[in-house]
DNA sequence: TGGTTGACAGTCC
DNA sequence: CGGACTGCCAACC
């Protein structure tokens, strides 16, 4: 089990502050933890150690769209994805998030 | 120390 | 509008 690192315990740390019913996007992610680059916030979630403690669900591509889960970009997982939201009163449509005032500045 | 990878993003064709 | 390429930053081997 890898030890995280400073940069992914920032990742976390942020992710874990977005509050219920509410969305993020790695590139918001990213800019907040002060990286220009999604794909290390995207590599800190896919590891995800702190697993059901990090939202992950919660962290969605800039487009709007589902992005990823679990180590998987399409199938079961992200249709799990989509029902956690949802039940946090984030829908999408057609794996497109349908409101997009759910999106968080993360402040 | 150097090269490859990745749950992305933005641009080009 | 959709597919392909490059850029990006950090982690891993």
């Amino acid at each position: 089990m890898r030890a995280p690192t400073r940069f992914e315990q920032r990742v976390y740390e942020a992710v874990k502050k977005i509050p219920r019913g509410r969305v993020t996007t790695y590139k918001l992610l990213a800019v907040c933890v002060g990286c220009r680059s999604a794909q290390a916030v995207g590599q800190a979630l896919r590891r995800n150690p702190f697993a059901p403690r990090v939202p992950c669900h919660r962290v969605i591509a800039s487009d709007l769209g589902i992005g990823g889960f679990a180590g998987h970009s399409t199938g079961r997982e992200i249709r799990r994805k989509k029902a956690l939201l949802a039940r946090e009163g984030v829908h999408f449509r057609n794996g497109k998030l349908a409101d997009e005032s759910a999106l968080w500045p993360l402040y």
